[in-house]
DNA sequence: GTATATTGGTTGTTGCTACAACTATGAATC
DNA sequence: GATTCATAGTTGTAGCAACAACCAATATAC
């Protein structure tokens, strides 16, 4: 079926640096979200949507909006939401100008989680990221995530990039 | 509970460094999931624990090397290896030198397996993330990478190093 | 030689995600 | 204004992973 001569095989550096990503892809994740569910009792998934919400406007985002934000499917969002609204961390309701759409609210509650459950995070995240790398590499750190996911998500990099650049955008 | 005030927030530099890893970090999996499964129904994890085993002396490899190898807990690999081995890809087989411990070996069909799957594989790869690199950055890939995971699993990364620089001890 | 601890692995339970099917609203076409 | 298509989101099902409990075999202590 396949004709090995005719691939370009990995050559020892190029499978070093795969070799390394792919650890830190299956590592990583496991490390953070220990870390928030033995401190906040909360995935590292549902910690980013609280954390979106906190930062939007009247804490207030539409579903479509949040899944972009978090890098996540409607349908994985749609759960993940009921969940957190059952242990009333976040509220729902329809929109009025769209009836089709439903907004997302961060409780009381929910924003109380977000702001004890952050210096937690913020502190694992410097210990196993940013702290780890020298200025220069959280410089190309950028610039090589950057280039993968153009390939991975074209539109959501440029989506992302331009809300990073212009915060008060609607 | 936490003072914000003693918190070092993220700098915009460091903030955009480690919004980009975290949704490489979230996306990349699928992708390379998604791509596997349907060219060779197999998951990202089933084709490295394969490939490990493809790359073993006789194909074979006791289960806590195999889990080492591929990143995995010995309670996940168990399950994994159960499922491949119902499909006929690998065989088990106590040690006969340690009867706790189990072997696991490809057989003739889970190497034909490996051998289909790879071109399709890497191509992903390389489309994904090699080729999209400059060699500069493939360099800085490895530094980076091994310096996160040298905090998320000191361990590991070392006895890794040493692997892959001495490709033939026992 | 027996008791205890450690190592190597398996099995069961629970929770989450992916995928697909479905409902409802809005927009477009005729 | 009825029909068709697209958009926004929910719900149901199946499969995988994490965690904990468990069993078996080996090493160690006495």
């Amino acid at each position: 079926m396949s004709s090995n001569s005719e691939v370009r095989w990995l050559d020892p550096r190029e499978r070093a640096a795969w070799v390394r990503l792919a650890a830190v892809v299956e590592l990583l994740p496991g490390v953070l979200e220990s870390q928030l569910r033995r401190d906040a009792d909360l995935s590292h998934f549902e910690y980013w949507v609280l954390s979106m919400l906190s930062e939007a406007p009247s804490h207030t985002l539409r579903m479509t909006a949040l899944a972009t934000r978090t890098n996540a499917t409607l349908p994985r969002l749609s759960h993940v939401v009921q969940r957190l609204g059952g242990r009333g961390l976040v509220g729902r309701f329809p929109c009025p100008e769209d009836r089709r759409a439903t907004n997302v609210r961060l409780t009381d509650e929910g924003w109380t989680k977000v702001v004890d459950a952050a210096p937690g995070h913020l502190m694992a995240v410097r210990h196993n990221v940013v702290d780890a790398l020298t200025p220069d590499q959280l410089g190309q750190l950028a610039g090589i995530a950057d280039a993968i996911l153009e390939r991975i998500d074209p539109g959501a990099a440029a989506e992302a990039w331009n809300r990073e650049t212009s915060q008060s955008d609607g």
